[in-house]
DNA sequence: CATAGTCTACGACATTTGTCGTAAATATAA
DNA sequence: TTATATTTACGACAAATGTCGTAGACTATG
């Protein structure tokens, strides 16, 4: 069991995505190294988890030289909706727009993040008057 | 260990939370009735769930005749929050505003949604205008 | 009260996850 | 090429989680 179909991944493992989206294609090394920025944790144990990762088919790796160099299967972007989704799906009765006011509800927005909503805002509404 | 503490509630523990923040205090046969209407679950399993749930200070008990009554420790807003928060961290680079622009990427916006979100924003942008 | 049905407590078991250690395979440097 | 350092593979272990079974406590009713 545990080929590469549909797995979720864990905390730990999104901290690892996370990463790697920034820097792919990388090696567990680098991936490492960042990592352990943050938090104290043994490369072992970096090592161990980018490999069940792949066992996952979260992630592909690339025999080269230099090493084995990983990137990350799913793009940030799909894995940010599914998990917006999820939440939306856990806790805002499946209703996105709920979980966007909630999440709008705290912290600080930048001048040009105001004018993307607004525009968002605007498409939606366009979109509704022509019904 | 495992007092009551402040422990994060898993993927099944937030189904049950989801069901008694509506219909609070309820009985366990009460939420597995509801529990089990989506996923086929025995009893002794919503039971076991709830115990932990307990034990874990998610919910508080209430002993009376007609059985034991349970409710949530936490109001829904604030386990949403708090959820919101995580995973504007855990995906958005901290941005609770990031999250909101990709929730409101998919699915439909009510009139009423819509109206509230456009208040949501004159408020930011009011608050922005005077600092 | 005795019997049948329902709850509760407690423990069990497999999986997943976070965390390593160790040994074998590679690469590097002296 | 031999010693040293780094990587990789594999396995181990504890805690958390999802899932039940069973036995004892409690309740309702004939």
């Amino acid at each position: 069991m545990s080929n590469e179909t549909n797995n979720q991944p864990s905390e730990g493992e999104l901290e690892i995505l996370q990463i790697l989206w920034k820097i792919e294609p990388a090696t567990v090394r680098q991936v490492h190294e960042l990592l352990s920025a943050n938090k104290g944790v043994g490369y072992t144990t970096t090592l161990t988890q980018i490999q069940r990762m792949l066992k996952k088919g979260l992630l592909s790796r690339i025999d080269q030289e230099g090493g084995h160099f990983y990137r990350c299967t799913l793009p940030q972007q799909q894995a940010r909706q599914n998990l917006v989704d999820k939440l939306a799906q856990q806790l805002f009765e499946g209703s996105g727009t709920q979980l966007a006011i909630q999440a709008l509800g705290s912290g600080k927005v930048s001048q040009a993040e105001l004018a993307e909503l607004e525009k968002l805002l605007k498409n939606i509404k366009d979109q509704q008057s022509h019904e």
